[in-house]
DNA sequence: CCGAATCCTCTCTGATACTG
DNA sequence: CAGTATCAGAGAGGATTCGG
């Protein structure tokens, strides 16, 4: 897939807006509200309250403005019902599984290195 | 290791304080800078300034504030060599390389779903 | 070259109140 | 119940300067 580039053609210029809008992507998601979200909803499908009550320590404000932003993304899937009192539900698409996949790795991780990490703040906080 | 459990006994404040401590890590971890000085550093052992050309956009301030966090958690060694002018370098330890695998995970979810999320958020965006 | 401290700006965050 | 708007306080981040 490599071919030959010349000097300022265009193919370099698409390589720039894939490097910018993956840097953007990864501004996006890399924030601990984002994470979690994508944590607690796993495969299961959670309205507007049940998030927030798994989501720990989350407010209103921020559990909306990130799940517009997981939709906008494609992330989550946002399923309204007509009906009243409002229902609306939560669910990771295809996408967003497999995203939370590899955040699994990284609770993974974190639990393994648990020990490790607080000896290390001991250490250092001298 | 599973030991027999009185009500309000002490390992389950043990419980708590390591979640806390989870989430206090994710908490760190959790954001743009700290990623991509992992990703940055990879297998080889950078400067200062080799970093922050590495890291592109990055601030002298937070780049500083980031080594300073991630030495403090263990995941990365730092290294002065006591010459005029300074050289100090950076360098992984085991528990930052075993996190860069999990990121160059999320690395590879960015490129792999570029496009997805790309008509994602043009259709959003209506 | 590397790091700490200062100042200044701007965004993020939480609390509150109001609409459908 | 779910979402939006607004406001004030806290905190992040950038630029600059000085010191080792």
């Amino acid at each position: 897939m490599v071919t030959k580039q010349l000097a300022g053609s265009p193919d370099e210029a698409d390589v720039r807006r894939a490097d910018s809008l993956a840097r953007e992507i990864f501004s996006d998601l890399a924030n601990k509200w984002a994470l979690l979200i994508i944590e607690a909803l796993g495969e299961s499908t959670l309205r507007f309250g049940e998030l927030r009550d798994e989501v720990e320590g989350i407010s209103h404000k921020m559990l909306t403005q990130n799940l517009r932003m997981l939709e906008r993304n494609g992330l989550i899937e946002r399923t309204v019902h007509p009906v009243v009192p409002p229902r609306v539900e939560y669910t990771l698409t295809e996408p967003g599984q497999a995203l939370r996949v590899t955040i699994d790795g990284l609770c993974d991780w974190t639990h393994r290195y648990l020990g490790h990490i607080e000896t290390s703040r001991h250490r250092f906080d001298d």
